[in-house]
DNA sequence: CACCATGTTCCTTG
DNA sequence: CCAAGGAACATGGT
């Protein structure tokens, strides 16, 4: 890495954008992982065998890709790494994601939803006890990590679950449907992710960027196919016909099926 | 102009 | 301790 251009401050937080790039300077990227919705960056410096971690959030709006050499630099750019012919560049509009070294929030993340720590007992576990309403629950980073407004009402109206219930007055029969339709449903978002992968079929979707993490134009048509209710108000179940309502729970927009989702 | 938006954190109130 | 609600962050779309 040749040189950082921080253009939002905040953005690297805690990190001054001086502070943030002497950190990267010399740094080369080996590696990438994901825990929840950050995503881990590995670096390592030429001459030492330590590596150094950098984590990513991209909020609501952000896209990190590589843009071609003379490519100018999208009016949203937060974070533009010179990483010698091309350059990695962190466009978020609305400056809601991050991109530092501070690590500190992943351990507070809940269990990965696809993995063996996550199980219908652990789920059940986590919620027995809590009267939360379960939509709002679901947001909650420290029940399972990577759940977001969407897949929220997704996954609790392929439960047939009303979000409007509170997780203690819910059955273990109902936690464990719940926890098959979080994993449908995440798994599904996934595979729709992946016709934008982590490998170089990227380039040939769009002509002058490779994009590898966040929505690429195209693609949000494709997935928002396969939503059943969220921003569907007013529209027919795909189950029942019965128009989809929305409503607010903790200020966030939640969409459900009266019938097919009863208290 | 008003209102809404894929997320998180902080603060106040009950 | 828990939960609810609002504001803040900053910009764009309808």
């Amino acid at each position: 890495m040749r040189g950082v251009q921080v253009c939002r401050p905040k953005i690297v937080r805690p990190d001054s954008p001086r502070a943030f790039a002497a950190k990267l300077t010399g740094a080369r990227f080996v590696g990438v992982s994901r825990r929840g919705k950050h995503l881990l960056f590995e670096l390592r410096m030429l001459n030492s065998p330590k590596p150094l971690f950098l984590m990513g959030h991209l909020g609501m709006t952000g896209r990190m890709y590589l843009l071609p050499p003379q490519s100018p630099l999208p009016k949203h750019a937060a974070v533009v790494m010179d990483l010698g012919p091309r350059r990695f560049v962190f466009e978020d509009t609305r400056y809601f994601g991050r991109l530092t070294f501070d690590r500190r929030v992943l351990a507070r993340l809940g269990p990965e939803p696809l993995s063996v720590r996550f199980t219908p007992e652990s789920f059940w576990s986590s919620l027995k006890h809590s009267r939360q309403a379960i939509k709002v629950k679901l947001l909650d980073q420290r029940l399972v990590a990577g759940i977001g407004n969407i897949y929220a009402s997704e996954a609790l109206f392929r439960a047939g679950i009303s979000p409007l219930k509170r997780c203690c007055g819910l059955s273990q029969s109902q936690a464990a449907r719940l926890w098959r339709a979080i994993r449908h449903v995440l798994r599904q978002a996934i595979s729709c992710g992946s016709t934008v992968p982590l490998n170089f079929a990227g380039a040939e979707a769009s002509a002058d960027r490779l994009f590898y993490f966040g929505t690429q134009p195209g693609m949000i048509d494709y997935y928002e196919e396969r939503l059943r209710v969220y921003d569907r108000a007013g529209h027919p179940c795909p189950r029942c016909r019965a128009p989809i309502r929305r409503l607010a729970q903790a200020a966030r927009s939640t969409f459900y099926c009266p019938r097919c989702q009863r208290r």
